[in-house]
DNA sequence: ATGGAAATGATAATCATTTCCATTTTGTGA
DNA sequence: TCACAAAATGGAAATGATTATCATTTCCAT
């Protein structure tokens, strides 16, 4: 692990929730930290590659990033406000062993995601 | 309604399932039709406006189009060969809804994929 | 100290999407 | 049919996120 996925680490859980690669880099500019914005996106790359931090999308499409807890979970956003739930996957779990079974597929993941307007929006 | 739209519902009704806006253009200009970028993108928004088309994202945040009410069908993709399967998803469905009617969500939609390594690779 | 691998960051390139603006088409009332 | 305003159109430039390039710096084991 090197210094600046230990960095972009340490501000994603200071700051909870999640953040932009742009703006964790201005986060860590305004900190007075150097770093440079290619370091950034590398290291946010290397930490979802290692499932250390979870890949989302805005609304606009622009990427976001949050540390991620250890249990295997999905997404429930609200495209209003991108207030995002954590959510078990039970029956998709089942669902995607099945299919990945009756195709002859193995070594498989797979990913879920529910969106639409909370309560508020 | 004004002919761009029209001709946007026309492909999108033919082709079935999604397609980026780029490849939209492309479409119709193999045709024939001399429609510019700029057409497309408008013609694409207000029929998102008016909910004719819903509008998802790729995994790398191109935004993808689709008739709404179709229905949709999830994918099975080998991260071997990239061979993919189209599959249904019938517990996917109901979870979303539970889920979704669980934290009072609504206009709710989702995502799904399963990714593996096919018999072959 | 030293050599090589990994990390870094400035810059330029890429690519989808928007903005701007001038031109064309369309619809409508006289 | 004609004139004219509103809507539609499309090319070019601007924007903004992300990625590729590449020279330089930092690490670390010897």
């Amino acid at each position: 692990m090197n210094k600046s996925n230990l960095k972009l680490i340490a501000v994603l859980e200071r700051t909870g929730g999640f953040a932009s690669a742009q703006e964790l880099h201005q986060i860590l500019r305004r900190e007075g930290d150097g770093i440079g914005l290619t370091t950034v996106y590398r290291a946010l790359q290397t930490l979802v590659d290692d499932k250390i931090v979870d890949l989302l999308r805005r609304e606009d499409g622009e990427a976001i990033y949050r540390l991620c807890g250890d249990t295997h979970h999905h997404h429930l956003v609200c495209k209003g406000c991108g207030n995002t739930v954590e959510i078990e996957g039970g029956a998709v779990e089942k669902w995607a062993k099945v299919i990945a079974a009756e195709y002859g597929f193995r070594d498989v993941g797979h990913t879920a995601e529910i969106f639409g307007l909370c309560e508020k929006c």
